[in-house]
DNA sequence: TAAAAAAGTTAGCTATGACTAACAAACCAA
DNA sequence: TTGGTTTGTTAGTCATAGCTAACTTTTTTA
């Protein structure tokens, strides 16, 4: 049982789309993900993302049946975890050492995490001294591939009344993150829901001294662990 | 007269070609470097290379007639120096932080030259202090593209008795990098030629008391400069 | 439960960047 | 100066990875 996924047979796209099947998958894995859904989340056209599937089937790393859902292999997995790993590391890279904003870092990451060597990523882990999270507040799987992805719930879900801390946020976009700087929330702010609008599912939050109206759109891409 | 070239609109193959033939370029001015030299060089078919040469001229960053000769427009020299730039920079940092060895730099920074992101290169320049050789010996060009190329002399071209410095050595080669060090030179040794043997061009020189026999093809990936 | 909508698939097209084989121009050397 | 070698070009093919348009299957909803 091998356990390093031979990440050099695989191109820059076969890489992406199984870290974006990957991301679907564990937001809820009661859901199942289809060809289309993963089409839209990469911004491409379903023919393609059918295309590609086809693909990874026949190598293994993904299964489903015609016009069924799709699921990941192990090994499919492994280097989706991998590229993972190598995406967080990069951006805590940049964040810590080259004066990357929050906002900034996630593009060139896109692109660095297909370098491939092994001894590129593990050298920088251990020069960074194996660091946990990245600047978004995610988990970076350890070399091993081991990767628990803990349990988040999204500010929106919470109800009135609830606190929580700030634990994650979504990394995809450049406007969100400006926004969450902006209006001073970080990680590990401790964020209260004073109150929950039906006609808009506008919500009232408190932290830090500061009271914000945010919306629901807004409430979805921040991540929690409820205190009270 | 805007400096900055926009990389932005190049492929990984683009770049390289321009890279390659700047290289070939510069090796001696004197000669003229053609379709079949590129493509020798980069081991592509001639074929692939005059596509590739028609696509460069078309965008103006080489300039040639038919059957005739390959030069770089100004904007296409920008481009190959830029791109060495960001090339001995990854090596250089390779080197330095990650425990890289001198015949390990090269293939990776292969791929990071071509990341795309201005921020990154002079964020990492900063992050080193502004290096001035890369692990080679190599000069690193600045962020204004300003590359004053030193003038080298290759070890082969020395006769007997000459004294020379290691300035430089050609960084392609693992193989060829694994044998120097293994012989035990390094940057800034001084090294004696000995004898010169007609019969097989071999060369026999003396550095850091120790004495070797090394063939003309080793002394032409050798850069020195002469001392005496 | 039948029609409509949504989801998935297929066929055929495009661009990039390789390749080989065949051909044309330029250069060299007898 | 002319024939052969080297160099450069063109035509046609392939793989990757996108696309649109048309089609089929599945799911939903009236
Ligand atoms: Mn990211
Ligand atoms: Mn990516
Ligand atoms: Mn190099
Ligand atoms: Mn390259």
């Amino acid at each position: 049982m091998t356990n390093k996924p031979n990440l050099y047979n695989l191109t820059k796209s076969e890489e992406d789309y199984l870290k974006a099947l990957f991301q679907l998958l564990i937001v809820d894995s009661s859901v199942k993900v289809g060809n289309n859904q993963l089409a839209e989340y990469l911004k491409v056209s379903p023919a393609s993302t059918n295309n590609m599937v086809k693909k990874l089937k026949a190598k293994d790393y993904i299964v489903s049946e015609k016009y069924g859902k799709l699921d990941l292999t192990d090994e499919g997995r492994a280097i989706a975890v991998r590229l993972i790993r190598k995406h967080r590391l990069w951006e805590t890279f940049l964040y810590n050492y080259l004066n990357f904003s929050w906002d900034e870092v996630h593009d060139v990451a896109e692109q660095l995490e297909h370098i491939k060597s092994y001894k590129l990523i593990d050298e920088l882990d251990r020069f960074m001294d194996f660091p946990k999270r990245d600047p978004h507040g995610e988990v970076i799987p350890d070399a091993d591939g081991e990767y628990f992805v803990l349990p988040k719930t999204r500010l929106s879900s919470l109800s009135e009344g609830d606190v929580c801390q700030l634990i994650s946020v979504d990394d995809g976009s450049v406007q969100f993150l400006k926004y969450v700087s902006k209006i001073g929330l970080a990680l590990s702010s401790r964020i209260k829901i004073l109150e929950i609008r039906e006609f808009d599912n506008s919500i009232r939050i408190e932290f830090d001294n500061t009271i914000e109206t945010i919306t629901r759109k807004f409430a979805d891409h921040v991540f929690v662990k409820k205190v009270v």
